[in-house]
DNA sequence: CACGCTCAAATTTGATCATATTCTGACGTT
DNA sequence: AACGTCAGAATATGATCAAATTTGAGCGTG
């Protein structure tokens, strides 16, 4: 009857027993990847405390981790908050997913199996749903999941960890991406990228990453440029 | 006279004023690249918080930094060490300095000038001194702050910071390549990489990074499956 | 007379610490 | 060999200290 209580102890979200700064650092990573966290917001220590019924030390923990991913940013001042994407930080992000993230599909498809191929199929199955009902929230998670699940079928965690942290930068403006133009006109390229796998081949599925971050990058690109018009009067 | 007291309060290590957090973070970051701690050896932060006369809060931030940057590793029990590459982390380490620091080099190689080629005329030097001196740490300083200057000079934070997390993980490993074969025998580009810069010929620089990577990973290589001949029992 | 500037008090927020609680691994007992 | 107990280490809390922003009163200027 002990071990029974772990299970039912605290939040319960199915998790054995996480510490405090992981769920707190999980909860603040997804408000960002998902765009709960506008670029630009302000992020207190205290604020969290409250929001989240959390102890100071966890936050903190958490919110150093998140600097150091690249998800926050700390201000010369010791304040905190959501960086904002500038064109030459679009740059360099680009340059980075192009150079690792093909790579990554390449050692993907070959390792590939059924039990992967349905993982990759549903979650772009339910990205397809989410675009369909206009919900912004589920495409965006079910887009990043496809990701994460192909690098992950890649078997390269130090690479895969690093992209992920770019996908920590630019997660905020994919939701303003989303928040101008909906979620219609957001092609992908993940069948053609389905099928190269499914067939272990690895040009192809190199072709079909690369357009998809060029597509994906051409949007943000294009989304603040929109919506930063006056940058010259800053 | 206020504001003496800032310089003058605590450790007073020059810098004008800094969090516990920060200096603890800074000194074990050294310590970790320059080959203070050996791979394996566990980190514990008991014994950090005696060995820097630092609190517990400010010692618990450094190290989930460290931990989230890739310098050190947390087991699955919440115990924590120095890891040690295995050939399949070489291999990532590799593949993601060949993606990314050419390109750098590229860059730096456009926004050359004088004083930028001062700097890094002056860590050579250094550098040099060191291995004529067979000063293992002032060689591994040197070497570090060569390249990160470089990559300073390219005006890329995002990549800069990216190749710099790459470092933490090989530098304890570097420290074991001279403490197998002391700093002789340790060859670098640099020289031609600083008359590529000079000549502003982005394709040399290219090419001059791409050979010191190789050199420093084979030697990695070397020296690593030296030091586990056992790999296959593992 | 109104507007803007400067400086200092007040408030908010971050940093640190001492302490309590929980968990892990090891040792000894049965 | 399996179980229970215990020491040590990590996690988490709240209080306290320090720094920074904000507020507002007083002063000078247009």
């Amino acid at each position: 009857m002990q071990m029974l209580k772990n299970a039912a102890q605290e939040g319960m979200l199915g998790a054995v027993k996480q510490p405090a700064h992981q769920s707190v650092y999980e909860g603040l990573r997804d408000q960002i990847l998902f765009g709960e966290l506008a670029p630009g917001q302000p992020v207190t220590i205290q604020g969290l405390t409250q929001q989240l019924g959390a102890g100071m030390t966890p936050v903190r923990e958490a919110l150093r981790r998140l600097i150091a991913n690249g998800a926050l940013v700390m201000l010369g001042n010791r304040r905190v908050c959501v960086p904002v994407l500038t064109e030459s930080c679009i740059k360099e992000l680009d340059f980075m997913r192009k150079s690792l993230e093909p790579q990554l599909a390449r050692w993907a498809s070959t390792k590939m199996n059924p039990q992967h191929l349905m993982i990759l199929g549903s979650h772009d199955d339910a990205l397809n749903a989410a675009i369909a009902g206009g919900d912004i929230h589920n495409y965006l998670l079910e887009n990043y999941q496809f990701h994460a699940a192909l690098y992950t079928i890649a078997d390269a965690p130090i690479v895969a960890a690093t992209v992920d942290r770019l996908w920590l930068r630019f997660g905020p403006s994919l939701r303003v991406v989303c928040g101008r133009y909906g979620t219609m006109n957001l092609p992908d390229k993940h069948a053609d990228l389905l099928r190269a796998l499914a067939d272990g081949n690895a040009d192809a599925a190199e072709r079909a990453i690369k357009e998809d971050i060029e597509q994906g990058m051409t949007q943000i690109r294009a989304a603040l440029s929109d919506a930063q018009p006056h940058g010259r009067f800053d």
